[in-house]
DNA sequence: TGACATTTGTCCGTATGTATA
DNA sequence: CTATACATACGGACAAATGTC
């Protein structure tokens, strides 16, 4: 896939700081005979990177490289990709029988089973987010604690091969609980955010539920025209 | 512009029901013949519907319709595209010398003269959120009190005939002070979300800084892959 | 102010690749 | 295995907006 190449290849050139911020790109029919391919072709590559907030352009005027805030931090892409030096500290596995509620979120019949766990994120080693998962059993036959270390998204689309389609979040204010305060090494009472995901696969099947709390108590997003 | 014309057509059939969610489709040969143009036409159409979260595909599969809580409540939206009845009660309005800081996040210089305003936006005349903007006076020279009772995204774009390019947002639980409770109609320390709007043209530019304070607590957002 | 070249946006027709059912 | 449907790619043409001279 020539589109998606290029496309990586200009987002690591604006990443790394060969194409710097506010200033503008080479013209379409450029790039496109520096990368030997139709004018179509590149614009696609142009489009994703349009759609993901890395650059922007207007009909007559040039295409222009936008700063990190713009397409920085976005919800479907896990705590890993965000930030570094990410680890879990597990604070409960187990398999279990859906709860009626767990059951008509997944849209499954009464009897099915759900694995859930408890977790905690730590970013430089300093607790960032608490999360509640449930997953159901019949999509991931083979999932293991081994998973809780790394990124469940990550094991979802490279591991099991699923392609994701949707990341439908909610987003609240809440005050932390004693246990959260325990668990975040943070105050009783503290405000902090709370993100529900759920996560669908093509033909909107929901693969994930997660509950999110978040003590960093900011959510950043950008959205493009 | 006719992929416009057909993408507005499927979201209004989406929206009215004609198209159910979940179910598939036309495929795209039908869909280009029935509108005829051609295929690459009709996927441009296909493309904005399913970037807005309208609908979604996979090689080899059908296009099949989401559900509402795919494509509802996006972040550059304005309140009363999202809900129905609403109204504005102004709390102030005036003309200002820009402070150091607005200057800054604006990244003008000094002497730079903004419009302040505050207002509570209400829904069924049920107060729903606190709005706090600063706009700069080079870009709005005819700005005035009336245009407060309708969407400031609506008079930067139909009235000014300005294009915006993105909107960066940044979402944080607070708790209510005496004075956003009075506001409000609410109580002191509720928890409620405050959502930081900036608002940005081509060329990144910014024309519009709003921060918000919604006492519904509920910022929900959908994320297509 | 107005004319002009440049650049992005839209549209068409066709061909081939590839995953799905 | 086969037919279907979406995905990718090419090349050409014209429209529309922008920025510049």
């Amino acid at each position: 896939m020539k589109y998606i190449e290029i496309y990586e290849d200009i987002k690591n050139k604006i990443l790394n700081g060969e194409y710097v911020a506010w200033k503008n790109l080479e013209s379409e029919s450029v790039l496109s005979q520096k990368y030997s391919v139709s004018r179509m072709t590149l614009r696609q590559a142009i489009n994703k990177l349009k759609t993901e907030g890395y650059v922007h352009s207007r009909q007559g005027g040039n295409m222009y490289i936008n700063p990190p805030e713009f397409y920085r931090n976005k919800l479907l892409q896990s705590l890993s990709e965000k930030e570094k030096n990410v680890t879990s500290k597990i604070i409960s596995f187990e398999k279990i029988l859906g709860t009626k509620e767990i059951c008509e979120i997944f849209n499954r019949t009464k009897d099915s089973i759900f694995y859930k766990y408890e977790r905690i994120r730590l970013i430089d080693s300093i607790p960032r987010m608490y999360e509640l998962t449930y997953i159901p059993e019949e999509l991931f036959p083979n999932f293991n604690e081994e998973v809780l270390k790394g990124s469940m998204l990550g094991y979802i689309e490279k591991k099991c091969g699923y392609k994701i389609s949707h990341d439908l979040g909610k987003i609240q204010g809440i005050l932390l609980d004693k246990k959260l305060a325990k668990y975040l090494k943070s105050k009783e009472n503290q405000v902090a955010l709370q993100i529900e995901h759920k996560v669908y696969l093509y033909k909107s099947v929901l693969a994930e539920y997660t509950k999110e709390i978040d003590i960093s108590n900011t959510f950043d997003i950008a959205i493009v025209r």
